[in-house]
DNA sequence: CTTCAGATCCCCT
DNA sequence: GGGGATCTGAAGA
């Protein structure tokens, strides 16, 4: 094998820093249709279809009041899985800039997905992420979001789920024609 | 230490 | 569409 060769798989390439390193909502757009890929005992898939921005000034944001002992992974660097637990639930999110970060609330199954996949809770219990995850590079993990060319029909934007300040603000993302994304 | 609100889910009506 | 389950982290006393 050429060790110079970029990585590429039949789910397409991983996505790079690069990628994270921009403006959280361009972010949180640009992830739906992406695949989340988690690779242990089997390798599971599934598309993102709703994604919601928590940006800096963001009263929502877990890191609105700087760094703490549960969102220090909103703090390692573009990239950076941030798993928190809310309700006795676990959600997923993608860091983007320092202290922003992307919640990926909904997906659909593609590989060895059987649980529903609609919701952050859900979409984590789906996919076997826990807090033990949390800290995990996207970058070079088991766990990574992957770009294979698919491009969502469209895409609509709404207030964000479950959050009570900046109702205001439309930083929720999802793929319009996906029948389990409820409008607004 | 205690209180409480929360980026949810499920079941009931 | 409304309320209870459930539990962690943060803030206040």
């Amino acid at each position: 094998m050429n060790s110079v060769t970029k990585k590429k798989t039949p789910q397409g390439n991983v996505l790079s820093r690069r990628f994270y390193d921009r403006d959280t909502v361009l972010v949180a757009r640009d992830l739906l249709g992406k695949l989340i890929v988690v690779e242990r005992n089997e390798r599971r898939i599934a598309r993102i279809v709703e994604t919601e921005a928590y940006v800096a000034g963001d009263p929502a944001n877990h890191a609105f009041r700087g760094q703490t002992k549960r969102n220090r992974s909103m703090f390692k660097g573009p990239g950076t899985l941030y798993v928190y637990a809310v309700h006795a639930q676990n959600c997923m999110n993608a860091v983007t800039r320092l202290g922003e970060a992307v919640l990926v609330r909904a997906a659909q199954p593609v590989e060895n997905v059987s649980e529903r996949t609609s919701g952050p809770g859900l979409l984590c219990r789906a996919m076997g992420i826990t807090r033990e995850d949390d800290g995990k590079s996207l970058l070079q993990s088991e766990i990574s979001i992957r770009d294979d060319r698919y491009s969502p029909v469209s895409i609509v934007s709404s207030p964000r789920i479950g959050v009570t300040k900046w109702k205001d603000r439309h930083l929720r993302f999802f793929v319009s024609d996906n029948p389990s994304s409820h409008c607004e």
